[in-house]
RNA sequence: GGGGGAAUGUCCCGAGCGGCAAAGGGGACGGACUGUAAAUCCGUUGGCGUACGCCUUCGCAGGUUCGAGUCCUGCUUCCCCCA
């Protein structure tokens, strides 16, 4: 890993001008991998939710790269993994998906793959499931075949492992054996798919270089390990929660407009670093945008913003979330894009709670948050603050339009409709 | 196997003489200031009700008590020491 080293393949040096190297097992090596001709990597993904969030948005544009490049791209499902159950946190009980479950999120996955990779064509991704192997092991050929390459007191010494012992946080045998399964991973897919190369997050730098150290203790040819940065804000927060929870990337359950808005709000300091992680934009444009200061700088984060939904929802997605924001914000105008609530006709003429109806639109998680959200001065009826969460809302606060205004802070608007 | 300690607000850390919706942080959210940024300051941070109020929370299950996070018994899990 030096820092003069010359890349000489598109991909290692997209890679490392980018921004999306953090560590490497020997990018030499690799380097050379790509120059002599296509490299096929994979990265894993656990199928526990219907869809990825924005925590995983750097590894899937890895792949996008690599595709980009001419290699083949795998994302992994953890299909098998998953059916294990996660027994990580302390004492919920663990919820085992049902195969069914597992298939569904699988399918619901795949949708944001195809929005980033081409499942077709002379570099087709293709995206299997561990399941198809896992499933099939037998613990005693398992233990003699793999088990035995495994040192404990080296596993013992991985950092996942040993801040998770320091912190007494309890690590079941299941998990601790994650790990065997994500190097066995590695090599199988080494194997069906004359895959050589794993990318991932930093946190799975240990696992990986297992998946290379029994690759070689099992005859694979030479496998490489490239992992990217875990993503935080410049202010040290793990990055892809808002107020209304995770960043999903899945169009149903976390909007274009959301989605827009979520790049849109990046901090300063993380412009340029997200321009170069999650656009294509070419590195001489992000330099200019780089220059950018003071309230400039906006005019960078609504690039970042189109450019990053355009990637995920569309070109036409993105223009429309980037007008619905600038009316929003820049003229106080409301479009139709904006998220909206749907409320009864009939109740709206009795009179809706203000409390109730923030709760509903979802900008509170109860009536009680609502009323206090509103105490506070965060909650906004056509513009107007409004301090009384009881207050009711009738159909004479609507506009021309037919429609209410409801805000909680600046940035969460919902147009409510009567139906 | 023996001995000692621990588990608290469903984000995390953490205080808690038997009257507790439970101190204090961090985080998150809101307000002010700004540029839909950061920093700073202020506020909020169990659910339901218009309200005196009602309900649900301190590992789990019982018990003592008018009253239990707090005391007793059993259980679970984790940590430390001795074997």
């Amino acid at each position: 890993m030096t820092s003069d080293f010359k890349p000489r393949s598109d991909f290692v040096r997209a890679m490392v001008e980018r921004g999306y190297m953090h560590q490497c097992s020997d990018l030499e090596g690799l380097d050379a991998a790509f120059v002599a001709g296509p490299v096929t990597a994979y990265v894993g993904y656990d199928c526990t939710a219907s869809s990825l969030h924005v925590g995983s948005l750097i590894s899937i544009m890895m792949l996008r790269w690599l595709q980009k490049t001419g290699n083949n791209p795998i994302p992994l499902m953890g299909g098998g993994t998953t059916r294990v159950g996660d027994p990580s946190g302390k004492d919920e009980t663990r919820k085992l998906l049902s195969v069914e479950a597992i298939e569904a999120n699988k399918a619901s996955i795949r949708q944001v793959f195809e929005n980033f990779l081409d499942f077709g064509g002379a570099h087709a991704a293709v995206m299997p499931d561990n399941a198809e192997w896992l499933t099939k092991l037998n613990w005693i050929e398992m233990l003699r075949d793999i088990g035995r390459h495994f040192s404990v007191n080296r596993m013992l010494s991985f950092e996942s492992v040993k801040t998770r012992l320091e912190r007494e946080q309890e690590m079941s045998f299941i998990e601790f054996n994650y790990m065997i399964l994500q190097a066995y991973d590695f090599v199988e897919l080494s194997r069906r798919h004359g895959c050589t190369l794993q990318m991932g997050g930093s946190d799975q730098w240990g696992n990986i270089v297992s998946g290379i150290d029994l690759g070689r203790r099992m005859g694979s040819p030479q496998l490489y390990a490239l992992t990217c940065p875990l993503l935080t804000t410049s202010s040290g927060a793990k990055m892809g929660k808002t107020a209304a929870g995770a960043v999903w990337l899945n169009a149903d359950l976390v909007s274009a407009y959301d989605y827009w808005q979520f790049w849109r709000n990046t901090e300063d300091a993380d412009v340029a670093k997200f321009l170069r992680l999650f656009t294509e934009l070419p590195l001489d444009e992000i330099a200019r945008l780089e220059k950018l200061a003071g309230a400039e700088i906006n005019e960078a984060k609504k690039v970042l913003a189109d450019e990053a939904t355009a990637l995920l929802h569309g070109r036409d997605a993105a223009n429309q979330a980037s007008a619905a924001s600038k009316a929003a914000f820049e003229e106080g105008r409301m479009t139709g894009d904006l998220p909206s609530l749907d409320v009864d006709r009939a109740s709206l003429e009795a009179g809706v709670q203000l409390a109730a109806l923030v709760a509903d639109a979802g900008l509170a998680s109860s009536r009680g948050e609502a009323r206090r959200l509103a105490q506070g001065g965060g909650v906004r009826l056509n513009d107007r603050q409004e301090t009384d969460g009881q207050r009711l809302v009738t159909l004479a606060d609507m506009d021309a339009d037919g429609v209410i205004k409801l805000a909680a802070g600046k940035k969460k608007i919902v147009l409510v409709r009567a139906v």
